[in-house]
RNA sequence: GCCCGGGUGGUGAAAUGGUAGACACGAGGGACUUAAAAUCCCUUGGCCCGCAAGGGCUGUGCGGGUUCAAGUCCCGCCCCGGGCACCA
């Protein structure tokens, strides 16, 4: 390791900067420097973290990434940046730091593009995970490797598939609050069989209502039988639901798939249809789900997200008797108060008793109604709210108090899979109601006083009930009470808590997931002994579905356990990200997902970072896996993390230019016009956002587009001068809005002026055709803030910034651009004021002892052992106050401008002391490790700067003896007074108003008040 | 429609109810240099008065309010971004 002194003596070979450094000042070398730390902290194992139970824990997580092809953009490390610093000022403080990193590298995206090259998924997944890899190790995380976790490695996704056979082996109950064996249950059932007031009966999707039995029913029932009742228990278990089919392509499509009824890639179209589906029991942990956000220090926005998605709401369960047929309509409402308001009851399309009960001759109407309104997606039914569709039965129910006929329509406002997939409608207090009856001329009731309901519905929880029957007169809340009690009195409904959380979908027809480890015997589903996993993904010869719309696993030659079949779905992307954190503590071990001394040792993760597009997909699902994992002692905290911060997206700056296409017409000789055909000469023009948008407005008067029209004649003229034919009539090809179009251009041939490069242009889009420019040259491009994305051509690299600047500048810019949580817009203008921080900074280790800021040619460290002035040390506490309290609020943003203000203050004060600057190093580390590492060995420490002791900051060097008070007339400052820190208040005032300049303001007029806040500002009211 | 964020200079932004615009970019001017690079210094919210020193008015999306004092707290709006579920 060279010494800090031996700058002279360094070897060209080795340094081949040095002769270029001896003729400028580029003093600060940041590809030499961040090369060779990569190399030194990889030799060291700088970063390796061991479970080390004497040491206090730090656990410090990113959501791991989807390695997907087209690598890392600046908006990733954002997230990461701010976490390594976390972790790097965790490390510093003396905190044993688990800062692991992985890869979700399950997914569609590499299966999508298997099918398409026939290349195996896990090759490809291999090739992007080895380019994350590169592009993280530039930036220089410090994550400890050798814990890395893949999702799709067999080592992984057998754990993966050993929890799903714990969720299937269980069972929740109610009573307890917490998900148990299904040995228990059984045992149970030997017991004293099943009824469904059991407090074991569960939520979710069940779609057969399971009737009650005895001891001796369940010991009579054959194996099937019992199988078939367990699935009603288990947590992870085989029911039917409803899925987006696409039978063009054999598949199920996600929601996101699907636009418009066909699917997104191919226009295919899509019809729900109910499928067997693995499905997970969420649903029985949404009252803890929800109270368990309460204790989280997460933010409140993905804390509503949360609530919202599991949306309770508590009210009743009222049963209408049918009037031609035996059975009940049951209804969930919140509002039981406005039952005598009730004109009709809804059910939706999919409601099951619609087929039932519709008579013959209404049938066509109704089935055709249910057909379109069925097939329509949830989404698109959601999109129009303000259409009102629906049809009328035919048949009626009865109304439990009043013993009236009620009506039954069928509407698609009604949701099948919310509550009880039926409404009762009461138009006078329901928004929704009101807009159906209005629209079919049914009656509306008023519920409550006051109420007009001519115009809308009275949803107000404060009125009073007016609506005839026992509930008249009294306020809502009491009203409630009341019609429930008188209900179960009845029998004819009762108080019913209801969640919107529904059971979440677990089965995949796709290959490129975990195969799931059941096997069928008999059509039943068992789990597959824990010796067979893990069940490792077949080779097939195609990543498609078999002609017979099986998924890809049954195209493996042979897919089956001891004869049996094995299930052919795998599981979805957030299979294996609803547990991963739990590998990192222990990700080697065989024998378990993770030893109980290394989870008692790490506990949940103390810092998540990540985005916040996860707030009810993959941070409901984490919870949900530790919560089960917790009840059945495997993991002893019930919630995975702690704290989370939601980093914000960059958005990206495109480039738009505006087209226009032409058709022009040519003269001959003969003065004949024809189409000239040659489009090749035919230029393409460019043209300004005004004159687009003129022409694109419908407005457009005829005189103007003459004008366009004459100068685009004028410009086609000159494209073809030397041609034989002269140009006749130019028009604009297209028609209407088509006549310009917007185009994204690349953002690397459009300058920091927004010149577009117009020979790269041409070049990149291969045109054969010129392109000429409406107005004189150059051309300007628009900006426009939107999403960074590859197809935008706004994706900026973080490749080529390292390259330029280093990535303690990348590191060191992501954070300053503002608060880690809000989106902002990527624009590298501001990125040469880090780099040049970093190199002032650099500099105060190598002044040359004149300039102020100015380095040594030679380059030569010349930190000195002096004793630091007081401005000095003042400038140094303030920084290490300032720091570690940002730090600590994740307030990265404000920590560098400090920094900044350091480095521009010590280098006015052309400090160069030891006592000054190493501590500054220190603090700086975790923000810039690699000039840290460097600075640091240059103040000849052999050790690695990551474990140096956290620098404290000492009051007392910013004790000031004086304050510069703002004196403020009415509230606005008029002038500066200085006084000494120790005056009181009142001694304050006094020479304030003593002032001859005060006195002068206030004219003689004596002040009404004068408010003095030490240390902050003197306020005279006049 | 509902929920959650957010609106401050040319730009990214800062500001425990207490001097609005720190820090940085950009822009303009200057020093050093043969030149460039690098570095340093000055100016930079708007409007107005003044030769100048300096001074005044105004200003944090809009309209009110509380307060000695409001970017910050309260009420009512507008706009932008993100999320969602016509949720009974």
């Amino acid at each position: 390791m060279r010494r800090s002194s031996g700058g002279e003596g360094r070897a060209a070979s080795e340094r081949p900067s040095t002769f270029r450094r001896a003729s400028s000042s580029m003093a600060y070398e940041h590809k030499d420097i961040e090369q060779k730390w990569r190399a030194e902290w990889a030799k060291r194992k700088t970063y390796r973290v061991e479970n080390d139970p004497s040491r206090p824990k730090y656990y410090v997580l990113d959501m791991f990434p989807y390695p997907s092809g087209a690598g890392l953009h600046v908006g990733h490390p954002l997230g990461y940046i701010a976490s390594d610093i976390v972790a790097r000022y965790k490390r510093h403080c003396g905190f044993n730091v688990l800062h692991p990193m992985g890869y979700d590298s399950f997914g569609l995206p590499a299966e999508q593009y298997a099918i398409q090259t026939g290349q195996h998924p896990a090759k490809t997944t291999e090739v992007n995970i080895a380019r994350y890899r590169e592009q993280l190790d530039n930036i220089g995380f410090s994550f400890d490797w050798d814990r890395e976790v893949r999702t799709s490695d067999p080592s992984f996704y057998k754990w993966t598939q050993w929890i799903f056979l714990q969720l299937f082996d269980s069972w929740y109950d109610h009573e307890a609050q917490k998900a148990k064996a299904i040995s228990e249950l059984l045992s149970r059932f030997d017991a004293q069989g099943w009824h469904p007031a059991d407090a074991c009966a569960l939520t979710g999707d069940v779609e057969e209502e399971l009737g009650a039995f005895t001891a001796d029913d369940w010991k009579a029932f054959d194996e099937r039988t019992k199988q078939r009742i367990l699935q009603h228990f288990r947590l992870a278990y085989l029911s039917e639901a409803w899925v987006n089919w696409c039978p063009a392509l054999g598949t199920v499509l996600a929601n996101d798939e699907v636009k418009d009824g066909v699917s997104e890639r191919g226009g295919h179209p899509v019809e729900r249809k109910r499928m067997p589906q693995w499905s997970m029991r969420i649903t029985a942990y949404a009252q803890r789900l929800l109270n368990g956000l309460d204790a989280l220090d997460w933010s409140e926005s993905i804390k509503e997200a949360q609530r919202n998605w599991i949306g309770r709401s508590e009210g009743a369960l009222v049963k209408f008797r049918l009037k031609d047929a035996a059975g009940d309509i049951e209804v969930f409402t919140t509002r039981p108060d406005t039952l005598f308001g009730v004109t009709f009851v809804t059910l939706a399309p999919e409601h099951e008793l619609v087929e039932v009960i519709t008579p013959a001759e209404r049938r066509d109407e109704v089935m055709a109604y249910v057909t379109t309104a069925k097939n329509r997606s949830e989404r698109e039914r959601m999109a129009d709210v303000k259409k009102v569709s629906g049809v009328f039965t035919g048949t009626y129910c009865i109304h439990p108090f009043t013993g009236q006929e009620v009506p039954i329509w069928v509407g698609d406002y009604v949701l099948g899979g919310y509550g009880t997939g039926a409404v009762m409608a009461v138009p006078g207090g329901d928004q929704r109601d009101w807009n159906f009856a209005t629209h079919f001329g049914l009656p509306i009731i008023a519920v409550t006083e006051g109420a007009d309901i001519s115009k809308e519905a009275d949803e107000r929880r404060d009125a009073t009930i007016s609506s005839e029957g026992f509930l008249k007169g009294q306020k809502v809340p009491d009203a409630i009470t009341r019609a429930i009690a008188e209900l179960e009195k009845l029998g004819a409904g009762e108080r019913r808590i209801n969640f919107r959380l529904r059971d979440a979908a677990f089965g995949r027809q796709r290959y490129w997931g975990e195969p799931i480890p059941i096997y069928y015997k008999d059509g039943v589903p068992y789990a597959l002994p824990e010796s067979e996993l893990p069940l490792k993904l077949p080779e097939v010869d195609k990543f498609l579905p078999t002609e017979d719309g099986e998924p890809p696993l049954a195209r493996a030659a042979d897919w089956s356990y001891e004869g049996y079949p094995l299930e052919t779905t795998t599981m979805p992307g957030w299979a294996g990200s609803s547990w991963y954190f739990l590998r990192y503590m222990d990700p080697k071990n065989e024998g378990r997902f993770a030893s109980p001394e290394a989870i008692n040792y790490w506990q949940q993760v103390d810092l998540y970072v990540g985005g916040s597009e996860h707030a009810t997909g993959h941070l409901l699902y984490f919870r949900f896996w530790t919560k089960f994992l917790h009840d059945r002692g495997w993991i002893n905290f019930d919630e995975p993390a702690k704290k989370l911060v939601n980093q914000g997206m960059i958005q990206g700056v495109s480039m738009i230019a505006y087209r226009l296409f032409l058709s022009v017409t040519a003269m001959t000789s003969g003065d004949d016009e024809r189409e000239l055909l040659d489009l090749g000469t035919i230029p393409e023009v460019l043209v300004s956002r005004e004159i687009y948008e003129a022409l694109r407005s419908d407005s457009l008067s005829p005189i103007v587009l003459g004008q366009i029209e004459d100068r685009l004649k004028a410009i086609t003229s000159e494209a073809h001068q030397g041609q034989p034919n002269r140009v006749g009539n130019v028009r604009l090809s297209g028609h209407g809005q088509g006549k310009a179009i917007h185009t994204h251009v690349d953002i690397s041939l459009v300058n920091e002026r927004r010149e577009l490069n117009l020979v790269e242009f041409q070049k990149q889009n291969s045109r054969s055709r010129p392109i000429r420019l409406f107005d004189a040259g150059p051309y300007l491009c628009v900006p426009e803030v939107e999403k960074m994305s590859k197809s935008k051509l706004n994706v900026v690299n973080p490749d080529d910034i390292i390259s330029k600047y280093g990535a303690d500048t990348l590191r060191l810019y992501e954070m300053f651009l503002g608060p880690i949580e809000q989106s902002k817009p990527w624009d590298t203008n501001g990125i040469e004021g880090t780099f040049r921080f970093l190199r002032k900074f650099w500099n105060l280790f190598h002044q040359d002892g004149e300039t102020p800021g100015q380095a040594r040619s030679d380059n030569a460290p010349s930190v000195s052992d002096e004793a630091p002035t007081k401005p000095e040390l003042k400038v140094l506490h303030a920084t290490l106050k300032k720091v570690t309290e940002d730090i600590e609020r994740m307030s990265f943003n404000t920590s560098v401008s400090q920094f900044m203000i350091a480095a521009n203050e010590l280098g006015s004060l052309k400090c160069n002391k030891r006592a000054v600057l190493e501590p500054l190093v220190i603090a700086l580390a975790p923000f810039a490790p690699h000039i840290a590492e460097e600075l640091w060995e240059e103040l000849e420490h052999s050790d690695s700067v990551t474990g140096a002791a956290w620098p404290q900051w000492d009051a007392q060097h910013l004790v000031e003896d004086s304050f510069s008070y703002p004196i403020s007339f009415n509230g606005k400052t008029r002038m500066q007074l200085e006084f000494p820190i120790g005056l009181s208040k009142e001694e304050v005032e006094a020479q304030v108003l003593a002032n001859p300049e005060v006195q002068a303001k206030l004219g003689g007029q004596p002040p009404k008040k004068v408010i003095v806040v030490p240390k902050r500002i003197v306020n005279i009211v006049v």
